[in-house]
RNA sequence: GGGCGGAUAGCUCAGUUGGGAGAGCACCGGCCUUACAAGCCGGGGGUCACAGGUUCAAGCCCUGUUCCGCCUACCA
């Protein structure tokens, strides 16, 4: 028999078992399986991305799912692959271009874009691996990413579709732009942030008579561009001025006052300054007043040549300039210290500027209608609920989608302008001429698609689409997603649309949306705060296994998880406390032969028992909680019952069998008791710990194949043995008290003592005194008489359980003064215990209202407290005669 | 402005047909007991944020208040 290692080494073990796994398939889904089933695509990180806490929990949870359920026959794809990010994918390498002191803009496009390939081939991906590393259980042999020829495919039919249903459509709109990035954003894109600086009041004059408007406006410069001032129908103070003109100071410009109801009395000075082509609600103002939109900047931020003077001056230089401009002529009326909210770039923080462009759009109402059905209607459930709400209030509001980016990298919009007609020819294969008038003069659109276009169709692009697969055939719609609700409107309600309206069908059924994970003092984790914890380092410092499971059994539904090093490291000795045991059990198996044993002939003692009908509950209750994704109550059930009753009582129980070699049949029924639970518990265990439980599996005797594909635990309902439990809890909370008494009376656990038990139930005696070894080898007492013939004990120390009086002699240990203030402890808390009893059960309205089991309990309790309060009484009593004797 | 969530032991948090207040860590005391000191045994510790209400019974359901997060929004 193989024995292990004293202590786990995860570092030894991990490498070695991901590659097994994979090297003998368990993880491909096989299309010609009959089995039923359970199918996850991975949310893509993206291709540039390194393994962070908010990959490991979102990995870890789903491969607990796919773990699970791969153990409980189903055939499970869980589709792996990453995402090709277009702005953070070309941030990145236009940063590693100018280490060679290139840009993309001497590169030109084409070259630009084999550059992001090549770096894509060396650097990208590297996250698949750590995902590995972690123990994620894809079906690495279908690995996809968003730039597939296949899945580009994909994108192409599903732009052409919409197009051609009318549900694409180009304009010239008020959209977010990153001068950085110098592209479009979409409205999800920005991030707010609310920010420190000034509101200026600036004197418009107007055009006729010395009056003037006093316009508020954090964003001075933009001036240059207004073309309206507006105030508010209802606004008195500006009734007289409705119509009229001002001159717009710098520029010369005469511009109307307008009313609208968009402005709001109470702020500013009640008038607006209205720049139709850099604010989105001026843009708005502007059609619906019809005023001019003049661009004023360029799409590096920088002033053109609408704005006169300043042409080619930096957007905030500008702005520097304009107030010390407005200062001169004396027509700043004031300003004053306001923080209001500033739109950043997502990806590299700028400063984002509204700006009037062409763009393309989804319009998205009429698949957010199916979209809202679909979670409505049960088709969908998005776990936990409260999520629910969050998504409809988003999706009755949603606003259409601008997709067109003004960047490289990423799917090229299949759109082809006509140089001679200027129709717009939209194809899935590149076409050689135009459509409407066959001119070969055709280009394309240099725009490419928002990523997230890509993103939204990853469900069933992975799987073929739009061709007819075995894989879509199988498994769409997907049992499950498995996200962060940071996405939640970026991508799981985009796939939603796209799934309905390209599929016919929900893509996923269930959406089990986890926290963030974040630092101890709830932080989010971010290289700014300096606060990151790396996984990788984790998984090097303590293995993946106890990373893992810290990560589920932190994962309550709703709640972020707030990580600690202490708390993986917990867990950590919580692995090496199973390897432990399974070092014991493997130790003790000498001549272990489970032929010997025939199944059904196996005498089993009170402790198996016991230990079989505590596993089984455990079986089904682990299984609700892993279908209820809840993940934390699994770990916390396997937690409990592996340290807490396998380890600390069973085994500790068992010790003396093993050690038996005269009777070799309860060696070996131990041994086999030993093995049974240990196998059962390392494939409850699996899911959570793929890799120790792995490892010992391959050591045990009695099992074959990979733990991988084992059957998942059952419970076997005739094993819940409700009376075995009662008995050997009432043997262990005898034991708890001879232990409790010991440590109290600081007796040394190498002095053995002599006990004694009474109780009136002659049965129970005998049963007792059958079962006494586990109490003289657990509290450490040489002798143990049970006796139904209540005798008189000087200097001993009492205490009662459930009708069970324990009697510990203690001559000379004990000290009388110390043991009457310990015994009136215990009555006290009984006597707080017993007056909520009395008040319930004195309580007519609870005897007449209650239901019958409920008052029954409370007066069997009553009746147990009042016996015990009686005995330690008389305990106290004989303490203190026993003081007045000494 | 709108919405959501949270407040339970020193810390981090579990706790749904409403009936037992719990876990891990930390702390205190005792142990190298031949699987494990990354361990074993024992112990202390809570007005379940506050105020009302419903109920025989409330950490849990309802109303209000305070404080803290987060999301979202078109007050320039």
């Amino acid at each position: 028999m193989e024995v292990l290692e004293k202590g786990y080494e995860p570092a030894k073990v991990e490498d070695k078992w991901s590659s097994y796994w994979i090297s003998k398939g368990y993880f491909h889904a096989d299309v010609e399986s009959s089995k039923k089933t359970f199918s996850i695509v991975i949310p893509p990180p993206n291709v540039t991305g390194s393994l962070h806490m908010g990959h490991a929990l979102n990995n870890t949870l789903q491969d607990i799912l796919a773990r699970f359920r791969r153990m409980n026959g189903f055939n499970v794809l869980w589709m792996p692959g990453t995402d090709h990010a277009g702005i953070a994918t070309q941030n990145v390498v236009e940063r590693h271009l100018a280490q060679k002191g290139l840009n993309r803009h001497t590169l030109g496009r084409e070259k630009f874009i084999e550059e992001v390939w090549q770096w894509r081939r060396e650097f990208g991906g590297i996250i698949i691996g750590q995902l590995e590393k972690l123990g994620a259980s894809c079906d690495w042999s279908r690995e996809r990413f968003t730039m597939d020829e296949e899945l580009s495919r994909a994108v192409r039919e599903v732009f052409v579709g919409l197009y051609h249903k009318d549900l694409i459509y180009r304009g010239d709109y008020i959209i977010n732009w990153c001068p950085r990035c110098q592209t479009a954003l979409s409205d999800l894109e920005v991030d707010y942030e609310e920010t420190e600086g000034y509101l200026y009041y600036l004197i418009y004059p107007l055009s006729r008579g010395k009056k003037s408007v006093v316009v508020a406006t954090t964003r001075p410069e933009t001036m240059l561009g207004d073309t309206a001032v507006a105030v508010n129908p209802n606004d008195d103070r500006y009734k007289g001025l409705i119509g009229k003109t001002v001159v717009l100071p710098i520029m010369e410009r005469e511009i109307p006052i307008i009313e609208d109801e968009y402005v709001d009395k109470s702020f500013g000075t009640g008038a607006v300054k209205v720049t139709p082509a850099h604010d989105v609600n001026d843009f708005e103002m502007g059609l619906r007043h019809d005023l001019k939109f003049i661009k004023i900047m360029d799409e590096k931020g920088r002033m053109d040549e609408n704005a006169g003077p300043y042409k080619n001056l930096d957007r905030f230089k500008c702005r520097k300039d304009i107030i010390e401009e407005f200062q001169k002529e004396g027509t700043l009326k004031k300003k004053e210290r306001y923080s209001y909210n500033v739109g950043h770039c997502y990806r590299c923080k700028t400063i984002i500027e509204p700006t009037l462009s062409k763009q393309w759009f989804i319009k998205i109402k009429p698949l957010a209608e199916p979209a809202i059905d679909a979670v409505k209607s049960g088709k969908i459930r998005i776990i936990p609920e409260s999520w629910e709400k969050t998504y409809f209030e988003w999706m009755n509001n949603i606003k259409d989608w601008c997709i067109s980016r003004q960047i490289w990298w990423g799917h090229r919009i299949p759109a082809w302008q006509c140089d001679e007609c200027g129709e717009i020819t939209v194809s899935v294969e590149n076409p050689t001429q135009c459509s409407a008038c066959q001119n070969t003069n055709i280009r394309q659109d240099t725009d490419v698609l928002d990523t997230w276009f890509s993103s939204a169709l990853w469900p069933f692009s992975t799987m073929g689409w739009p061709q007819k697969t075995k894989e879509l055939e199988l498994f769409y719609p997907t049992s499950v997603l498995v996200t962060g609700f940071d996405i939640l409107f970026f991508w799981v309600a985009r796939m939603i649309m796209m799934g309905l309206e390209f599929m016919g069908d929900v893509p996923f059924q269930d959406v089990y949306i986890h926290a963030l994970v974040r630092d101890m003092e709830g932080q989010k984790m971010s290289k700014s705060k300096g606060n990151v914890i790396n996984p990788l380092v984790i998984i090097d410092k303590y293995g993946a296994d106890a990373f893992r499971f810290t990560l589920a059994a932190l994962a309550a539904q709703g709640r972020d998880v707030k990580l600690s090093e202490e708390r993986i490291s917990g867990y950590r000795n919580f692995a090496n406390k199973i390897w432990n045991a399974s070092r014991f059990l493997l130790m003790n198996m000498e001549g272990y032969d489970e032929k010997v044993l025939e199944r059904d002939k196996i005498k089993y003692t009170l402790c198996d028992r016991w230990i079989i009908s505590r596993l089984n509950k455990m079986i089904d209750q682990i299984r609700e909680a892993l279908e209820n994704y809840k993940f934390n109550e699994g770990a916390h059930l396997l937690y409990q019952f592996i340290w807490h009753e396998f380890c600390d009582w069973y085994v500790e129980l068992v010790k003396p069998h093993l050690y038996q070699v005269k009777d070799v049949e309860l060696r070996s029924t131990t041994q086999c008791v030993l093995l049974e639970v240990l196998g059962t518990i390392l494939c409850l265990l699996h899911p959570f710990m793929p890799f120790i439980t792995e490892e010992i599996w391959s050591k045990l005797p009695n099992t074959k194949d990979s733990i991988t594909v084992h059957q998942y635990p059952e419970s076997d309902q005739r094993l819940i043995d409700e009376e075995v439990e009662a008995e050997m809890g009432l043997i262990m909370d005898i034991i708890g008290n001879i232990r409790n008494i010991r440590g109290e009376m600081n007796v040394p656990p190498s002095k053995l003592i002599e006990s004694f038990l009474y109780c009136e139930d002659e049965k129970l005696c005998e049963r007792l005194e059958g079962n006494g070894d586990y109490i003289k080898n657990l509290a450490m007492v040489k002798t143990l008489s049970v006796s139904s013939q209540k005798k008189r004990y000087k200097s001993a120390a009492t205490a009662v359980v459930n009708g069970v009086e324990i009697f510990l002699p203690l001559k000379g240990i004990i000290d009388f003064y110390e043991e009457e203030k310990r015994l009136e402890k215990e009555r006290n808390k009984i006597d707080k215990k017993l007056e909520l009893i009395n008040k319930k059960l004195s309580n007519e309205d609870f005897l007449r209202k209650a239901p019958p089991d409920i008052v029954e309990k409370q007066r069997g309790e009553s009746i147990q407290l009042i016996e015990k309060k009686r005995k330690l009484g008389k305990g106290i009593t004989r303490m203190k005669e026993l003081q007045n004797d000494g």
